[in-house]
DNA sequence: ATGAGTGCAAATGCTTTGCATCCTG
DNA sequence: CAGGATGCAAAGCATTTGCACTCAT
């Protein structure tokens, strides 16, 4: 990432860190700087052990918070899309999934209907080569993200609807 | 899933278990039926949980031997696709990623370039719609997965090339 | 000044590990 | 009957929590 870009993308961070009510602190500087300032998509805990040199006083729980609170206020996305941990899927035929952002529900979304057979797309390739030049591509599947039938009937109702 | 379905994918498994040279016990045959018939990606935790009842001397080590020695076979997929966990990203334009299933490390994607804009793109909404009625379509992203460049040097170093 | 935010340490919970025992092939 | 697989319990980590203290607004 170019230097401007990423500490323009700071700025903005902390511009949505005021906007959204929350104070600016220190630490709050700190770890937002670092997450801006990185490609690697970090996990808390790395944040945490590149940052506690710096700032020996800093603790787990402010980065957790931290972490939270932008997310919560869209100013990061918290994810996890790594293989070989977490859950594990009996269908090896390929298959897109579509992921609940409420109830972290996962469902497998047949390839079959789709416009593209994404790994044949040749701008896929294209675009994955650009960011990650020799990068062995496998596979593409999708992820449609949203909110599954049963959390929105549940929000429905918890607004009274 | 139609159960016959999923009987016969439990079966493959099964017969996978065996072709790979993996002994047939009874601990392994519930682990498979479970996950076979399960089409809501559960993490190791919940089949253990599922399974103690029926099999009161199954271990955590059990469930999480074989299901490793499952996905190392092949036979099933290790994932973890849920927001709200592990890894932050600072990037809140959309976007893809490209996933390294062998030291997962996850890169930026751009859509531009891409041929189609997913999130536009009607068939996607239907192919959900399918699966998962009332399923409220919020994004679409692509998530690129195969080796990065430094763990393929790496592999090729390690096989002596 | 006031309550959001922080730091510490203990607790939690999922996952891994070591090792003696068991049982499939 | 040999080596892979299991079961148990303890260890390992990342993450969460409770509470007193601090400091940004």
């Amino acid at each position: 990432m170019r230097r401007n870009e990423s500490s323009e993308r700071a700025e903005k961070m902390l511009a949505g860190v005021k906007a959204a009510g929350l104070k600016l602190t220190p630490q709050r500087m700190a770890i937002v700087k670092e997450l801006a300032s990185d490609e690697t998509h970090p996990t808390a805990q790395e944040i945490f052990e590149r940052l506690r040199p710096g700032l020996p006083t800093m603790s787990f729980a402010t980065v957790y918070n931290t972490l939270d609170a932008l997310s919560a206020a869209g100013l990061c996305a918290a994810m996890s899309l790594s293989r070989g941990s977490g859950r594990f899927d009996p269908n090896m035929m390929p298959h897109h999934h579509a992921v609940c952002d409420s109830c972290g529900a996962v469902r497998d979304v047949p390839t079959v209907g789709l416009a593209v057979e994404d790994i044949a797309e040749p701008s896929a390739a294209q675009a994955v080569a650009q960011v990650a030049p020799g990068f062995e591509l496998r596979s593409v599947e999708r992820i449609f993200r949203g909110t599954c039938a049963a959390c929105m009937k549940r929000r429905k109702r918890a607004n009274g609807v």
